[in-house]
DNA sequence: TGTGCCGGGAT
DNA sequence: ATCCCGGCACA
């Protein structure tokens, strides 16, 4: 757990008194919702003023600027804290923590609450804050999970302003509800069409200063402000689905708050991350499991087994029942085969049901691969086995299902240091695929020939299929299915002859020494 | 016996 | 993913 709260005393959600609008001097009231800083926009502001959005007590929404609004907390002081709060929130000094800009919906409640003047009985009193009183009555039920953040909060930070006390219920009610109006309306903002932040770049401090403010929590009426670990950091409690690199972009734009001249340094990290990107994200998974009918003349692919089983009963079989009338034949009429979405994109798309070319034998042709099953035979018999045997030239998957290819991988980086070369189809031209140790994961195949246009791998958890397409074409999948380097001696790499880390080096430097080696792998820097 | 490195565990 | 190491095979 490392959700510190850093952030010392928001703004956002601070009451404050606005001048009144009719001028007859009696201030009003408001929370703040949003603080939106405009840069020059007004000349007579000055440059950078920040505007409030302060939920006025009528439930309206109404902007001031800085020098509008008092604090409510402690209207002695009543511009400076103003300021020198939000400043203390824009970015909390500790490098770690999450700036504020558009506080989570946690922060409003949290920080807001600190500010209430109910809360602020002990402002200045940490202590008395921490402990806090224990709530009591109706109260507890409804803001027990408001009570458990806290209480993580307290755990982890020490030395962190963080009240007990709570809002009433009517308040926080109204608070989810024009919290979200206002990161509406300032959704068309460019600072607020930002999406979440990663946790990472948070900690790394490179959001600082940007004026985004994420606390990492699960409570958000919107769901929108909460944390959203894109790819590796995934964080399955969130709810809000990931967004895409790109949507980040906006978000770092550095504009908004005119980011310290220093500030690039620490911007490093997290520029490489967002704005170098034209490296697309590793895939941790890039298998997609597709069904391919396999009925004479239908090559439709479909990505779920729901929908292919649905597709063979109503189109082949001719029952109109639902599933569960299904005496599971359909499952005899299609095949699951994996797709390695990363190299095979292009063939999948010429494997989309809308086209389902199926024709006797072609030319090698991105088609081919889609023959029907029982090609030339009586597809219609229902025989299970029809399509499972022996079909001398080809099936359905048996030229679409290279299947070793996704089954040739290596365990370390290192262990792929020199190029694997994939002996052809008989063809005399090879497919080839090149292995570098810095990509063993998703290392890039291109073949040669022949043109296969996607690389699957026929999975037939019943009904034995795959075997019937080995047999359909024994030569490819026997080469394609034979790990690289299991020629020969039986799985073992014969030993390297030549140098190699330790002889070099010897054991006194084996800092020295190739990472392989230290790691007792197979030496990167002296292959063989 | 020394060495290379596979396989697998720990983090 | 990275790091480490037991243990096997080979020279």
């Amino acid at each position: 757990m490392h959700t510190r709260r850093l952030v010392k005393r928001s703004i956002l959600g601070s009451r404050v008194f606005t001048p009144s609008p009719t001028g007859d001097g009696a201030p009003l009231s408001g929370l703040v919702q949003a603080v939106k800083q405009q840069e020059n926009r007004d000349v007579s502001t000055g440059p950078r003023r920040n505007v409030y959005m302060v939920l006025m007590q009528d439930g309206s929404l109404k902007e001031f600027s800085e020098d509008e609004i008092a604090v409510g907390f402690n209207q002695t002081t009543a511009k400076g804290p103003l300021r020198s709060s939000l400043k203390q929130s824009v970015w909390n000094g500790r490098g770690n923590g999450a700036p504020l800009q558009s506080q989570t919906m946690e922060a409003q409640k949290g920080e807001a609450n600190s500010l209430s003047p109910e809360a602020l009985k002990g402002e200045r009193g940490a202590d008395g804050r921490r402990t806090g009183r224990p709530l009591e009555g109706p109260e507890r039920d409804h803001t027990r999970s408001v009570s458990l953040l806290e209480q993580k909060r307290n755990v982890v930070s020490s030395s962190i302003d963080v009240p007990n006390v709570r809002k009433s219920e009517e308040e926080v009610d109204m608070e989810k509800v024009t919290a979200a109006m206002v990161l509406t309306s300032l959704s068309s903002s460019p600072l607020v069409r930002s999406p979440p932040v990663k946790v990472s770049e948070c900690l790394n401090g490179s959001w600082k200063d940007r004026g985004g403010g994420f606390t990492p929590s699960s409570y958000s009426s919107s769901g929108y402000w909460s944390w959203s670990g894109p790819s590796d950091q995934s964080n399955p409690s969130t709810p809000s689905p990931p967004l895409s690199a790109d949507s980040f972009k906006p978000f770092r734009m550095p504009s908004i708050n005119g980011p310290p001249p220093d500030d690039a340094i620490d911007e490093q990290d997290g520029s490489s991350l967002l704005f170098d990107e034209p490296i697309p994200r590793k895939r941790k998974n890039s298998m997609k499991v597709m069904f391919k009918c396999l009925w004479k003349n239908c090559g439709k692919v479909l990505s779920s087994a729901a929908g292919i089983q649905r597709h063979i009963r109503t189109v082949h079989l001719g029952r109109n029942c639902d599933s569960d009338c299904s005496d599971g034949e359909e499952d005899f009429y299609y095949s699951e085969i994996k797709l390695n979405t990363d190299s095979v994109a292009d063939g999948l798309s010429s494997l989309s049901p809308v086209s389902p070319s199926v024709l006797s034998p072609v030319p090698p042709s991105n088609d081919r691969h889609r023959r029907p099953p029982a090609e030339g035979s009586n597809g219609s018999s229902g025989n299970k086995e029809n399509h499972s045997h022996a079909h001398s030239n080809t099936t359905p998957l048996s030229r679409s299902a290279p299947s070793a290819l996704y089954l040739i991988h290596t365990d370390h980086a290192y262990q792929a240091t020199s190029p694997v070369t994939i002996p052809s189809t008989g063809s005399g031209s090879a497919a080839s695929t090149s292995f570098t140790p810095s990509s063993s994961s998703n290392f890039s195949i291109s073949w040669q020939s022949p043109p296969v246009t996607f690389t699957g791998t026929a999975v037939s958890p019943t009904h034995s299929r795959t075997q019937s397409f080995v047999e359909q074409r024994p030569q490819t999948i026997a080469v394609l299915s034979s790990p690289p380097r299991a020629t020969g001696s039986l799985s073992r790499k014969s030993r390297g002859e030549g140098k190699k880390c330790r002889k070099v080096y010897g054991m006194e430097n084996r800092d020295m020494w190739c990472t392989a080696c230290r790691w007792k792998k197979a030496c990167q820097r002296f292959t063989d």
